[in-house]
DNA sequence: TTTCGTTATTCTTTTATTAAAATAACACAA
DNA sequence: TTGTGTTATTTTAATAAAAGAATAACGAAA
Protein backbone atom coordinates (compact mmCIF):
# COMPACT_ATOMS: atom_id res chain seq x y z
CA UNK A 1 0.00 0.00 0.00
CA UNK A 2 1.36 3.37 -1.08
CA UNK A 3 0.01 6.72 -0.48
CA UNK A 4 1.45 9.48 -1.97
CA UNK A 5 0.73 12.57 -0.05
CA UNK A 6 3.25 14.53 -2.12
CA UNK A 7 5.78 13.85 -4.46
CA UNK A 8 9.24 15.45 -4.60
CA UNK A 9 10.68 16.87 -7.84
CA UNK A 10 13.08 15.25 -9.34
CA UNK A 11 16.31 17.00 -10.21
CA UNK A 12 19.34 15.90 -11.75
CA UNK A 13 21.66 16.81 -13.61
CA UNK A 14 22.80 16.98 -17.14
CA UNK A 15 26.43 18.08 -18.64
CA UNK A 16 27.58 18.29 -22.04
CA UNK A 17 31.00 17.73 -22.76
CA UNK A 18 33.21 19.78 -25.36
CA UNK A 19 36.79 19.97 -26.45
CA UNK A 20 38.12 23.39 -27.61
CA UNK A 21 41.48 23.76 -29.25
CA UNK A 22 41.57 27.44 -30.07
CA UNK A 23 37.95 27.03 -30.61
CA UNK A 24 35.12 24.44 -29.94
CA UNK A 25 35.94 21.46 -32.16
CA UNK A 26 34.57 18.81 -31.22
CA UNK A 27 30.87 17.95 -28.80
CA UNK A 28 28.51 16.24 -28.76
CA UNK A 29 26.88 16.92 -32.10
CA UNK A 30 29.76 15.93 -34.35
CA UNK A 31 29.66 13.00 -32.06
CA UNK A 32 26.48 11.54 -32.75
CA UNK A 33 26.95 12.59 -36.75
CA UNK A 34 29.87 9.96 -36.27
CA UNK A 35 28.22 7.09 -34.75
CA UNK A 36 25.37 7.56 -37.26
CA UNK A 37 27.81 7.88 -40.54
CA UNK A 38 29.07 4.47 -38.96
CA UNK A 39 26.15 2.94 -39.48
CA UNK A 40 24.81 4.31 -42.09
CA UNK A 41 27.88 4.82 -44.50
CA UNK A 42 26.57 7.68 -46.38
CA UNK A 43 26.75 11.86 -44.58
CA UNK A 44 23.72 12.15 -46.12
CA UNK A 45 21.81 9.73 -44.61
CA UNK A 46 23.33 10.16 -41.19
CA UNK A 47 22.25 13.69 -41.33
CA UNK A 48 18.27 12.39 -42.75
CA UNK A 49 18.51 9.81 -39.89
CA UNK A 50 18.83 12.68 -37.11
CA UNK A 51 16.78 15.00 -39.07
CA UNK A 52 19.60 17.37 -39.62
CA UNK A 53 19.74 18.95 -42.94
CA UNK A 54 22.91 17.75 -44.88
CA UNK A 55 23.93 21.36 -45.37
CA UNK A 56 24.44 21.56 -41.55
CA UNK A 57 25.86 17.89 -41.10
CA UNK A 58 28.43 18.88 -43.93
CA UNK A 59 29.80 22.48 -42.24
CA UNK A 60 29.38 20.87 -38.72
CA UNK A 61 32.25 18.36 -39.96
CA UNK A 62 34.37 20.71 -41.91
CA UNK A 63 34.23 22.96 -39.19
CA UNK A 64 35.55 19.79 -36.69
CA UNK A 65 37.91 18.85 -39.17
CA UNK A 66 39.80 22.19 -39.55
CA UNK A 67 39.90 22.86 -35.75
CA UNK A 68 41.03 19.42 -35.05
CA UNK A 69 43.52 19.23 -37.84
CA UNK A 70 42.82 16.11 -39.11
CA UNK A 71 40.06 14.38 -41.63
CA UNK A 72 37.06 12.72 -39.78
CA UNK A 73 35.12 11.27 -42.73
CA UNK A 74 36.81 9.46 -45.48
CA UNK A 75 34.16 10.00 -48.47
CA UNK A 76 34.05 8.81 -52.24
CA UNK A 77 31.66 10.17 -54.33
CA UNK A 78 30.56 8.80 -57.93
CA UNK A 79 29.62 5.40 -58.75
CA UNK A 80 26.68 3.15 -58.91
CA UNK A 81 25.53 4.21 -55.20
CA UNK A 82 26.72 7.67 -55.83
CA UNK A 83 29.44 7.22 -52.64
CA UNK A 84 29.74 7.35 -49.30
CA UNK A 85 31.51 8.13 -46.41
CA UNK A 86 33.37 6.41 -43.78
CA UNK A 87 35.26 7.37 -40.70
CA UNK A 88 38.84 7.83 -40.71
CA UNK A 89 40.78 5.60 -38.18
CA UNK A 90 41.66 9.00 -35.56
CA UNK A 91 37.73 9.39 -36.07
CA UNK A 92 37.30 5.92 -34.55
CA UNK A 93 39.88 6.94 -32.05
CA UNK A 94 38.26 9.75 -30.84
CA UNK A 95 34.73 9.21 -30.81
CA UNK A 96 35.89 5.85 -28.92
CA UNK A 97 38.10 8.07 -26.36
CA UNK A 98 35.06 10.72 -26.16
CA UNK A 99 32.32 8.10 -25.57
CA UNK A 100 34.40 6.46 -22.63
CA UNK A 101 34.87 9.95 -20.83
CA UNK A 102 31.76 11.04 -21.56
CA UNK A 103 30.20 8.21 -19.76
CA UNK A 104 33.49 8.38 -16.79
CA UNK A 105 32.15 12.10 -16.06
CA UNK A 106 28.30 11.26 -16.21
CA UNK A 107 28.78 8.58 -13.70
CA UNK A 108 30.79 10.70 -11.36
CA UNK A 109 28.40 13.86 -12.20
CA UNK A 110 25.51 11.76 -11.05
CA UNK A 111 27.62 10.52 -7.64
CA UNK A 112 28.46 14.14 -6.87
CA UNK A 113 25.33 15.37 -7.52
CA UNK A 114 23.41 13.31 -4.48
CA UNK A 115 26.48 14.84 -1.88
CA UNK A 116 26.04 18.49 -3.34
CA UNK A 117 22.20 18.84 -3.59
CA UNK A 118 20.78 16.51 -1.34
CA UNK A 119 20.05 18.69 1.29
CA UNK A 120 18.81 21.72 -1.20
CA UNK A 121 16.44 20.03 -3.46
CA UNK B 1 67.60 29.36 -26.36
CA UNK B 2 64.19 27.75 -27.95
CA UNK B 3 63.55 26.37 -31.04
CA UNK B 4 60.26 26.17 -31.77
CA UNK B 5 59.83 23.61 -34.95
CA UNK B 6 56.27 22.45 -34.17
CA UNK B 7 53.65 23.77 -31.70
CA UNK B 8 51.01 20.93 -31.01
CA UNK B 9 47.74 22.79 -30.47
CA UNK B 10 46.53 22.75 -27.20
CA UNK B 11 43.21 20.88 -26.58
CA UNK B 12 41.18 21.23 -23.15
CA UNK B 13 37.98 19.86 -22.19
CA UNK B 14 35.08 22.61 -21.75
CA UNK B 15 31.98 21.39 -19.56
CA UNK B 16 28.68 23.12 -19.41
CA UNK B 17 26.70 21.65 -16.16
CA UNK B 18 22.81 22.27 -15.94
CA UNK B 19 20.44 20.89 -13.94
CA UNK B 20 16.98 19.74 -15.27
CA UNK B 21 13.80 18.56 -13.24
CA UNK B 22 11.48 18.26 -15.91
CA UNK B 23 12.75 21.15 -18.10
CA UNK B 24 16.07 23.17 -18.09
CA UNK B 25 15.77 25.21 -14.84
CA UNK B 26 19.73 25.98 -13.39
CA UNK B 27 22.99 26.26 -15.44
CA UNK B 28 25.73 28.53 -16.47
CA UNK B 29 23.39 31.65 -17.39
CA UNK B 30 21.79 31.63 -14.22
CA UNK B 31 24.68 31.39 -11.92
CA UNK B 32 26.07 34.48 -13.17
CA UNK B 33 23.33 36.66 -12.95
CA UNK B 34 22.97 35.79 -9.36
CA UNK B 35 26.62 36.11 -9.12
CA UNK B 36 26.07 39.65 -10.38
CA UNK B 37 23.08 40.38 -8.24
CA UNK B 38 24.70 39.61 -5.56
CA UNK B 39 27.44 42.41 -6.18
CA UNK B 40 25.23 45.01 -7.83
CA UNK B 41 22.40 44.33 -5.62
CA UNK B 42 20.13 45.06 -8.30
CA UNK B 43 18.95 43.19 -11.04
CA UNK B 44 18.91 45.67 -13.80
CA UNK B 45 22.62 46.42 -12.86
CA UNK B 46 23.31 42.68 -13.01
CA UNK B 47 22.28 41.87 -16.62
CA UNK B 48 23.88 45.69 -17.93
CA UNK B 49 26.89 44.13 -16.26
CA UNK B 50 26.75 41.41 -18.38
CA UNK B 51 25.75 42.83 -21.55
CA UNK B 52 22.18 41.02 -21.12
CA UNK B 53 19.43 42.74 -21.80
CA UNK B 54 17.20 43.05 -18.69
CA UNK B 55 14.07 41.37 -20.04
CA UNK B 56 16.01 38.40 -20.84
CA UNK B 57 17.65 38.67 -17.50
CA UNK B 58 14.01 38.91 -16.20
CA UNK B 59 12.76 36.33 -18.13
CA UNK B 60 15.72 34.23 -17.31
CA UNK B 61 15.26 34.28 -13.69
CA UNK B 62 11.27 33.23 -13.70
CA UNK B 63 11.36 30.60 -15.77
CA UNK B 64 14.46 29.04 -13.48
CA UNK B 65 12.14 30.14 -10.30
CA UNK B 66 9.28 28.64 -12.08
CA UNK B 67 11.02 25.06 -12.72
CA UNK B 68 12.72 24.88 -9.05
CA UNK B 69 9.34 25.46 -7.15
CA UNK B 70 11.27 28.74 -4.99
CA UNK B 71 12.21 31.98 -5.63
CA UNK B 72 15.46 33.10 -6.23
CA UNK B 73 15.53 37.01 -5.64
CA UNK B 74 14.05 38.81 -3.08
CA UNK B 75 13.21 42.40 -4.99
CA UNK B 76 11.73 45.40 -3.35
CA UNK B 77 10.34 48.87 -5.71
CA UNK B 78 10.06 52.19 -5.28
CA UNK B 79 11.75 54.16 -2.84
CA UNK B 80 14.63 56.23 -2.31
CA UNK B 81 16.44 54.47 -5.11
CA UNK B 82 13.70 52.80 -6.77
CA UNK B 83 14.44 49.64 -5.49
CA UNK B 84 16.59 46.59 -5.55
CA UNK B 85 17.16 43.10 -5.77
CA UNK B 86 19.14 40.68 -3.55
CA UNK B 87 19.55 36.52 -3.22
CA UNK B 88 16.98 34.44 -1.62
CA UNK B 89 18.66 32.30 0.75
CA UNK B 90 17.62 29.59 -0.74
CA UNK B 91 19.37 30.80 -4.04
CA UNK B 92 22.32 31.08 -2.01
CA UNK B 93 22.62 27.96 -1.22
CA UNK B 94 21.87 27.17 -4.84
CA UNK B 95 24.50 29.01 -6.17
CA UNK B 96 27.10 27.97 -3.40
CA UNK B 97 26.08 24.65 -4.31
CA UNK B 98 26.28 24.43 -8.13
CA UNK B 99 29.25 26.50 -7.92
CA UNK B 100 31.47 23.49 -5.92
CA UNK B 101 29.68 20.77 -8.19
CA UNK B 102 31.16 22.75 -10.77
CA UNK B 103 34.78 23.20 -9.03
CA UNK B 104 34.74 19.14 -8.41
CA UNK B 105 33.47 18.07 -11.54
CA UNK B 106 36.05 20.57 -13.69
CA UNK B 107 38.94 19.08 -12.08
CA UNK B 108 38.05 15.80 -12.15
CA UNK B 109 37.37 16.22 -16.17
CA UNK B 110 40.92 17.80 -16.33
CA UNK B 111 42.66 15.00 -15.12
CA UNK B 112 40.59 12.40 -16.81
CA UNK B 113 41.20 14.58 -19.88
CA UNK B 114 44.76 13.54 -20.17
CA UNK B 115 44.27 9.74 -19.24
CA UNK B 116 41.70 9.13 -22.21
CA UNK B 117 43.04 11.57 -24.67
CA UNK B 118 46.60 11.76 -24.30
CA UNK B 119 47.38 9.02 -26.93
CA UNK B 120 44.78 11.08 -29.55
CA UNK B 121 44.85 14.64 -29.49
C1' DT C 1 2.30 65.53 -4.58
C1' DT C 2 6.11 65.32 -7.62
C1' DT C 3 10.47 63.18 -8.74
C1' DC C 4 13.37 59.25 -9.14
C1' DG C 5 15.24 54.71 -10.44
C1' DT C 6 14.14 50.56 -9.79
C1' DT C 7 11.08 46.03 -10.63
C1' DA C 8 7.58 43.81 -13.50
C1' DT C 9 5.61 42.82 -17.92
C1' DT C 10 4.55 42.68 -22.72
C1' DC C 11 5.39 43.67 -27.42
C1' DT C 12 8.22 44.75 -31.33
C1' DT C 13 12.46 44.67 -33.79
C1' DT C 14 16.81 42.98 -34.73
C1' DT C 15 20.17 39.37 -35.01
C1' DA C 16 21.84 34.75 -35.23
C1' DT C 17 21.04 30.09 -36.10
C1' DT C 18 19.25 26.49 -38.72
C1' DA C 19 16.87 24.50 -42.56
C1' DA C 20 16.11 24.25 -47.36
C1' DA C 21 17.13 24.78 -52.18
C1' DA C 22 20.04 24.72 -55.97
C1' DT C 23 24.18 23.37 -58.65
C1' DA C 24 28.42 21.13 -59.85
C1' DA C 25 31.43 17.17 -59.71
C1' DC C 26 32.05 12.47 -59.55
C1' DA C 27 32.44 7.52 -61.14
C1' DC C 28 30.28 3.36 -61.92
C1' DA C 29 27.02 0.66 -64.66
C1' DA C 30 23.71 0.05 -68.09
C1' DT D 1 27.12 8.48 -73.33
C1' DT D 2 23.42 8.69 -70.28
C1' DG D 3 21.29 7.85 -65.80
C1' DT D 4 21.88 7.54 -60.89
C1' DG D 5 22.66 8.96 -56.05
C1' DT D 6 25.96 10.43 -53.57
C1' DT D 7 29.52 14.27 -51.89
C1' DA D 8 30.75 19.17 -51.97
C1' DT D 9 29.54 23.96 -51.89
C1' DT D 10 27.10 28.23 -51.96
C1' DT D 11 23.04 30.84 -51.65
C1' DT D 12 18.54 31.78 -50.00
C1' DA D 13 14.57 31.22 -46.86
C1' DA D 14 12.57 30.19 -42.46
C1' DT D 15 12.86 29.91 -37.58
C1' DA D 16 14.41 30.81 -33.06
C1' DA D 17 16.83 33.65 -29.80
C1' DA D 18 18.04 37.84 -28.06
C1' DA D 19 17.87 42.73 -27.70
C1' DG D 20 15.29 46.81 -27.30
C1' DA D 21 11.33 49.77 -26.53
C1' DA D 22 7.45 50.93 -24.04
C1' DT D 23 4.40 51.13 -19.94
C1' DA D 24 2.74 50.51 -15.30
C1' DA D 25 3.56 50.07 -10.38
C1' DC D 26 6.03 51.11 -6.48
C1' DG D 27 7.54 53.76 -2.31
C1' DA D 28 10.89 56.80 -0.11
C1' DA D 29 12.30 61.52 -0.03
C1' DA D 30 12.26 66.28 -1.32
Amino acid sequence: MCYTFFMEKKFRPVLTVRIFGGDKCFGPGVAELLRRVEQEKSLRAAAISMAMAYSKAWTVIRNSEAELGFKLLISTTGGKNGGGASLSPEAKRLLAAYDGYCAKLRSYAAEEFERSFSEIL
